[in-house]
DNA sequence: ATTGATATTGATACTCAATCTCAATATGAA
DNA sequence: TTCATATTGAGATTGAGTATCAATATCAAT
């Protein structure tokens, strides 16, 4: 039984009365192949490079579609603005971003995640989801930064 | 001797050879008294009904310098907008955001800041700042939510 | 109190991401 | 192949936030 993202996106449209067009199935694999985090501008400019008839507007519909089921994850940069990645067959992760060179590196904390769960519960809050966030330097920038 | 919030802004604009308008202590005094979470449009709008010359411009220039002065930080919403709360006498939180209600709940745990700080070091990473924010539901939402 | 260097302001124009509209088109079940 | 309808793209539109710049306010020095 294979599985792979695509078969997924495709048997969630199915499952919403949904259909599968070529613009979703490329902004999907553009995601699946991105290494770094991907802006929707970014994406629009790279696939309209290549298929000049792709709107903007199916960028931000495709990118909404895809993060309300859940198949794609926001993460925030240190100037507010914000990109997308890909959560297949990968473990949740938070993000810690430099502020100078931008890089993101990703931590898992399972005790982190399990404290959450547990203030939720205490709050009788039902949690959907969560954005964590260090904004910092990394090492290399941190030599850098020293004055 | 007596901090009051407004003597401090004053002495941290002197050091950095800023001025003291009144629009920046209005502003200052709209977020002190401010229950809930403010955003630039709303303080624009509240504040410029009593001085209606207050330019807009000056609404987020005195956010930013807030911002950067340390004196307020930044909350998410679930719609990826974002507001402001000031940080004078209180202590560090994080939030849990009701995505129906809008509803803010603060939290703090003292053994996730200490986790971070691990992790942080650990990549030899120089944390300046966090977001944690987790997104559900409220203790009334959620049996709201009930099908 | 007056002066004067300069930080600040507000009106306005502007940018740019994101959304809306709607006629044309593509999808997929029958 | 047909056809109901989901989807698309072009272009207009919105709206938050920024840049510009002449007019003004602040405050330290007189």
């Amino acid at each position: 039984m294979k599985t792979s993202p695509q078969k997924v996106f495709q048997q969630y449209l199915e499952a919403q009365g949904l259909k599968l067009t070529k613009q979703r199935t490329s902004i999907l694999e553009y995601l699946l192949r991105a290494q770094n985090h991907s802006t929707p501008e970014r994406i629009y400019r790279d696939l309209s490079a290549q298929d000049a008839t792709l709107g903007r507007a199916t960028v931000f519909r495709t990118l909404h579609l895809l993060e309300r089921a859940g198949f794609v994850g926001k993460i925030l940069f240190a100037d507010g603005s914000h990109g997308y990645e890909h959560k297949f067959a990968r473990p949740h992760h938070d993000h810690m971003v430099c502020v100078d060179c931008k890089q993101v590196i990703e931590f898992t904390n399972p005790t982190i995640e399990k404290l959450q769960d547990q203030i939720s519960r205490e709050f009788q809050f039902t949690p959907l989801w969560h954005t964590h966030e260090i904004f910092g330097r990394c090492r290399k920038c941190s030599q850098k930064a020293v004055v």
